[in-house]
DNA sequence: GACTTGAGTACGAATATAACC
DNA sequence: AGGTTATATTCGTACTCAAGT
């Protein structure tokens, strides 16, 4: 009785019509679908077209719960719409796709990180990958790597087994961009950072002071606004403009930094880049066209999260990952050479 | 032998692990779990205590199988990284959330739509959200209705039965935003237009030649860059400034489109909102620290996420989900009145 | 004996039906 | 009876093992 049309309604159709149909049994209709090469060609054909014909599709509960895989990847983000975070997003599910897996996305912000754990364990989840910008995330990532394969996506953070870190070297970048004001002839490069509790923003931070203390130039306090906004980089810049001695270039660790700082600037009546140089981070969509245009790290965000899904696979895959870690770009642009190109 | 621990690997507790602990059968622990009121409240005790002890969790593909209920609902978007629909993915994953589903989401475009179809069929998602900006989306949500619940997000589109539609109302905040600088004394106001094939921007298109219609202005020829970027806006801008009579303000689809119209505008030495108004559509993160700050319409994704997400679940569950259109709103800033405010 | 195919059962939860106090 | 609990079967696929060529 089993697969036989025995009702009005039309149920979608499952293994034991496919076999009805092509004539063999369900066993041989699986085995076309997962080994098909223990399939006599013909025998193979005929189940294909069976399938073909009654639009047959694997129902993933049931082969879930057969294999004890669901193919399902959790993904844990800060609900922040940052470019960064949304981006990997981005690109982690659109690996995972073409991996045959299926990302769940959920941020711990409106309830818990235990919650959105037990979100994910509940609906069974092979593995997670946790965007980790502090360390208080990247704790509670560490925490879950004792139960299921998990992957970090946090700059700055030791590699300590069993959680496997995928990252940016926002430290190289920093020094990039740090380098790039010092050969433009800067002294008084002044840096705005973010949060201090985001690795990134340490990282940051750090790349800047490294450049500058290997140029042999005195390094700043460090000024922040609290925040990634373009506020925060308001606030932040008019710290820089109360100085005694002002800076001539500037540093934002984000462009949105960038962007409230340029504006401040812009009010305080100087001139960017021939009074106050800017550079910032990220190169977010239309940078190019901010006033003056500009000049920032490319971060590849597309890079780091396929790497990240990789990492999650083979670590699914009991394969070990290896450690990946993209070279961020410098886009030079108006904001810090002028129009003239220097 | 059934729930008995056999091994030596110590798998996830089942059912009937609770069951023995609490000494009932697996069917009474189901029925805490699904039908607590059906429990003697002394028994619900013991196998919610045993359910706590053992850290119990329901396994969603067995009950995904049984009830043929996967509590996952598919998202279907544009790839692009473009604000509306990130921003809409988010609330809705949200609400999905508070709603006890997951969501999936996924873009056609690596692939094609009916591959995405195909993916969430597999994964048995039991509803899907379209967010159609094209007329080509919508007709490809519009097939799939028939099969399952689709909910299609998309400006302008017939409400046309089975296919229930969220929008918001786009030729309402162009209104409001024509009106602004109608009311602001400009007689020459032009548009810059997103792609015509997206409904918000024939919606949009449609909503400023109304009002300018309905205040007795003669209606311009739209200008259009061809896409949603700054630079198109850019290169919409350029055209109108030499036009032989040069409108007095801008009405721009996007803050993309206005912030590289405002780059055309001071490349040619014009004063922003002086010499032309400028008004964008969206309210991005940090348009109040544009150069200057950009009058713009906010669009409550927030709201139409929920409204889509709730008008799926009703549908899901057999309910007549209504009709929702959330209103837009204006924000005021200087690109339109000055600093002085007006 | 290599190659194919089939029968039977496990996976974990839900539920209809029957038994219990 | 009336409120609770137990037994048996179902969902659709995978996989072990055995049987057929």
């Amino acid at each position: 009785m089993a697969g036989a049309n025995q009702g009005l309604v039309k149920r979608s159709p499952v293994m034991a019509d496919v076999a009805a149909r092509a004539g063999v049994s369900h066993q041989t209709v699986s085995r076309v679908l997962n080994e098909p090469s223990l399939v006599r060609p013909s025998t193979r054909k005929r189940v294909e077209q069976a399938i073909a014909e009654l639009g047959y599709r694997r129902n993933m509960s049931a082969r879930a719960l057969a294999t004890k895989r669901s193919s399902l990847i959790g993904v844990v983000s800060p609900a922040v719409t940052l470019f960064g975070p949304s981006q990997m997003a981005t690109a982690i599910q659109a690996a995972a796709r073409s991996s045959g897996y299926a990302t769940i996305s959920a941020t711990p912000e409106p309830t818990s990180p235990t919650e959105v754990l037990d979100f994910f364990l509940t609906l069974g989840v092979e593995g997670i990958i946790v965007i980790a910008p502090t360390r208080q995330t990247a704790t509670e990532a560490r925490r879950l790597a004792g139960t299921l394969p998990v992957v970090a996506v946090a700059a700055g953070m030791r590699k300590v087994r069993p959680l496997h870190v995928v990252a940016i070297d926002n430290e190289q970048g920093a020094r990039d961009a740090t380098r790039h004001l010092i050969d433009l002839g800067h002294e008084r490069i002044a840096h705005i950072a973010g949060p201090r509790d985001w690795f990134d923003a340490r990282a940051r931070i750090q790349g800047w002071q490294a450049e500058l203390a290997s140029a042999g130039l005195a390094v700043p306090e460090v000024t922040e606004g609290g925040g990634w906004g373009a506020a925060d980089g308001y606030a932040a810049a008019q710290e820089l403009l109360a100085l005694p001695s002002r800076p001539t270039a500037v540093f934002a660790a984000n462009d949105d930094l960038a962007l409230g700082a340029m504006r401040a600037l812009h009010h305080a009546g100087l001139r960017i880049p021939e009074d106050v140089a800017v550079v910032g981070y990220d190169d977010v969509a239309n940078t190019a066209f901010y006033e003056p245009p500009l000049t920032t790290v490319r971060q590849p965000f597309d890079d780091l999260g396929r790497h990240a899904l990789e990492a999650l696979v083979a670590t699914i895959e009991g394969r070990r990952p290896e450690a990946e870690l993209s070279p961020p770009q410098l886009v030079v642009r108006e904001s810090s050479v002028g129009s003239a190109g220097g």
